[in-house]
DNA sequence: CTAATTTGCACAATCGATGGTGCAATCACT
DNA sequence: AGTGATTGCACCATCGATTGTGCAAATTAG
């Protein structure tokens, strides 16, 4: 009614209905059935609040029954590809539940992460998927001690439900393409494959493993000289061409990167050098991205299936005591130029 | 301390420490110099508050004092070069102010968007910076009635102070720097320019109205059959170069693309064509990625400055009584093969 | 040594919604 | 009509924090 007035309540109307505030609660947050309200009550009260706009005030309703209706996404990072899309999905899959979708990113650190959930618990969230944490036995600490039900995603916990993508295998699959890639042209000599980016996290490694084994299987010869982690900033993969650059007079011509976020380190070189530089090379990387895939160069990519685990992610969430295991999503190996498509398909688009 | 237990509250911190609820309360939220509590009783309590770990409950605090520390930032998708920067940018600058952000999509529908914010508002969120709203005003309605502060971002409102970037200008950069990478090669001709994407949205008028000026301008011709509004759905532009494909037999030379999700659509197209399709194109885009800008073809790139966007609207969100006024902020042109830098590289890294 | 301050804190109402409990009125049935 | 079951709803404590108010005790002033 007035704007500049106070948001009405369940006294509000309760007064205007003369029904109790417990009758009006009761209406208005459907358990009026069991509460055996009459439904001519029921819908002089429903007319009421549509008339006075009334929501109800989720806070005072959290306080009350210690459920606040929030699920919680806790990620690394928001402008990457994988975990905005992680994002996109995770938002569209609470909203079908009537629940109301948080999304916070903690940058991968582990004080930030801590301190971000602590903050999610005291608003009483009600779940809680943690994606990419640096420290998940952590965080399932805190959330344990809340009582809150919680996954990991992206990067497994030994105490949590764990939904990560298949890296290892990931892994092996880019690189044996990449390796196959060379199959019409001189093929590849071990010293022309290297992998860049990452560090210690248990993705990286899995990767690494994945490269290493495979590249030893396929070119048979020793990989730890081709591994440079650089960790996760586009800066660090930068500088780390450039050294090797420096060093050889020229890239390998087989790059296995980590993820996107180093392979912008691989196109801040690029910027500073002429299309000639990257003429043979054949890049792998480990993420997907639709613009990547269309490099004058050959890239395959592994695209995550984000959608799959999630899916699992909320499986799992749904059980009653799920077990504290890994479950391993398959990624998928993408070949150069392909445009596929993401969650933003699934929105409507009606011109006005 | 006990795992399993419920958290602690002020009132058990009130029995440990022998001192009422009130005092507990009014040294756990800082105010305890106002209401003159001995220092030693304050220390007395923040140290049984650390070793119980107490943390406020923040549905409670919210309850009572009707303001939540929460700000949040409605976007109309996370999965987005653009909208993901700017999330988390908002993050950084909200956690400065020691406020908790909330990040929440609502897929350019009316609907929902009132819907979220309906949420928002009942959580009783004290700011709110709308991004890319279909309908700001009918937002705006919402929050004035329950108080909130707000922003329009991206997408203008009339009755809200709104931050966009100087969309007219910089289709104005866009187009002429298109039209002017051509001048070493033949010329362009005025049906060789055409604009794909964007829907009948502010931005897209903007953007539409700028192209069409410039060209008018440059190349002396009517623009008007030269604008294909496509939506912002990546399928519907890819129909739309499909489409003329067949019936030119080639694309543009020069294309002005609304934006990075619409350069999606043409990505599509590319997959289904060889490359010698793109052999004379240029591409200016009305959005930055740095994957983009890197492509076979020369991509001239618009970035949006969203730092810049975001400090105003912090700004104005500081100010006592800020107009419903339009600032403009101007982007940048970004030429072809260059990586930037993001708010990614503000992030630490550490190995592990 | 008494009066006026100041210090230090407790009390209690309150924010808005929930849900267990109890009670009157109505209905069913013998 | 009397007994028991059912219907329909009101009452009230409660969630955890905030904050205006009041009042002793300690301190200072005169």
């Amino acid at each position: 009614m007035r704007q500049g007035k106070k948001k009405a309540t369940i006294y509000d109307l309760s007064v205007l209905s003369g029904c109790s505030a417990s009758t009006v609660s009761a209406v208005l947050n459907g358990s009026w059935r069991k509460r055996r309200i009459k439904e001519s009550t029921a819908q002089l009260i429903q007319g009421l609040a549509e008339r006075h706009q009334y929501t109800a005030n989720l806070q005072a309703r959290g306080l009350r029954s210690s459920r606040s209706g929030l699920v919680g996404l806790l990620l690394p990072v928001h402008d990457n590809r994988y975990f905005s899309s992680m994002a996109q999905t995770f938002e569209a899959e609470v909203r079908s539940h009537g629940k109301c979708p948080i999304v916070v990113s903690a940058c991968r650190d582990p004080e930030e992460e801590r301190a971000t959930v602590e903050t999610l618990i005291s608003y009483s969230i009600d779940e809680l998927f943690i994606a990419g944490a640096t420290d998940p036995d952590s965080i399932h600490t805190l959330c344990e001690a809340a009582g809150i039900r919680h996954i990991n995603i992206d990067l497994p916990g030994t105490r949590a439900p764990s939904v990560i993508s298949d890296n290892y295998e990931g892994a092996r699959m880019l690189t044996s393409a990449i390796i196959e890639h060379f199959h019409s042209a001189e093929a590849l000599k071990p010293k022309e494959l290297f992998l860049f980016g990452g560090r210690n996290d248990h993705a990286s490694r899995e990767r690494i493993r994945g490269f290493r084994d495979t590249k030893i299987e396929m070119l048979g010869a020793d990989a730890d000289d081709c591994i440079q982690p650089t960790g996760y900033s586009p800066n660090m993969t930068q500088k780390a061409f450039e050294a090797f650059y420096e060093r050889e007079g020229k890239l390998p011509r087989g790059l296995f990167i980590n993820s996107s976020i180093n392979f912008e380190g691989l196109l801040r070189f690029m910027g500073q050098h002429p299309h000639e530089t990257f003429a043979d090379i054949v890049v792998g990387c480990y993420d997907y991205d639709p613009f990547a895939s269309f490099l004058p160069f050959p890239v395959l990519m592994i695209r995550q299936n984000t959608e799959g685990m999630l899916a699992k992610a909320f499986e799992l969430m749904a059980e009653t005591r799920p077990a504290p295991q890994i479950y391993l999503i398959q990624p998928e190996l993408i070949m150069p130029r392909m445009a596929l498509t993401g969650p933003l398909d699934d929105i409507k688009d009606i011109d006005g």
